[in-house]
DNA sequence: TTTAACTGACACTATTGTAGTATCAGTTAA
DNA sequence: TTAACTGATACTACAATAGTGTCAGTTAAA
């Protein structure tokens, strides 16, 4: 079971350089050369974080990315449903075969509240955190 | 995300179906069957259970399995345990990259001490919680 | 003693997810 | 005009997941 892949992991660590240079615009190949992530790796990783409002780039000589939010709100769960999707451990566990009525499934009940109090802190797991030290 | 592959899914409801039937070898078709799980498939996920002793099984004619354990302290983070290695969500979130000093690292001590509260309730979700109804 | 129903142990395929690389078009500062 | 950049997308390699098939050995019963 992995939880964090290597979208979440670059992105995050992308995000923790963005947050130390503050408004300033800084390359891919900078963040890349910081951090030893894979240039291109990281290129296609940046891109949902645009459409997600996350960070702004500008093209172009000089172009980059900068950080449009605040770190301390920025959550590795966020990161995981932007890569990975909504975070969900289980849909259904066993998809209506053994459990007669989804809606009195012991089990499924169960489930559900391990899941969101997971979601909950995992949610403040916060790029902040990191620099915490 | 996914916690419940088919290994853990089909291997509960076979724990499911036999837990039903008592002391009684049932076969692994009939608990294909039963649940509508692929046959092929079944048997080799019963091998699994065989050795590490949750289950016992005997050859030829009128052969089959039946379970070892009591189903209330059987649980699901068995076995997803026993399928896909021990649970950890993340061995170390960034490798000691941004992290200068793992024993120091804040979000990695808020990362373990998620994972094993998460992993301590899902020790408590029994196969017989399924039965529960 | 032969047969049919079973488990044990593997080998095999197909599909998907993950990680990483490469290319080309367009943009902008110098 | 050029060099450094982003946007978009296509591509390869590898691993994990899901499912199928086969053959050897075991056992109850006809
Ligand atoms: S686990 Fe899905 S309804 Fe019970
Ligand atoms: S996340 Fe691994 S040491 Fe900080």
């Amino acid at each position: 079971m992995k939880l964090i892949n290597k979208n979440v992991d670059y992105a995050a660590r992308a995000l923790l350089v963005m947050s130390k240079t503050g408004g300033v615009f800084i390359s891919a190949r900078d963040i890349a050369a910081a951090q030893k992530i894979p240039y291109h790796f990281l290129r296609r990783v940046l891109q949902p974080l645009i459409k997600n409002g996350i960070v702004a780039s500008v093209e172009g000589t000089k172009g980059g990315f900068k950080l449009l939010v605040d770190p301390a709100k920025l959550s590795i769960l966020k990161l995981i449903s932007i890569y990975n999707g909504k975070f969900q451990l289980s849909e259904c566990m066993f998809r209506g075969k053994p459990c007669s009525n989804r809606r009195t499934c012991v089990l499924r009940k169960e489930v559900v509240k391990i899941e969101n109090d997971f979601a909950e802190r995992l949610g403040k797991l916060t790029i902040s955190k990191l620099l915490q030290k």
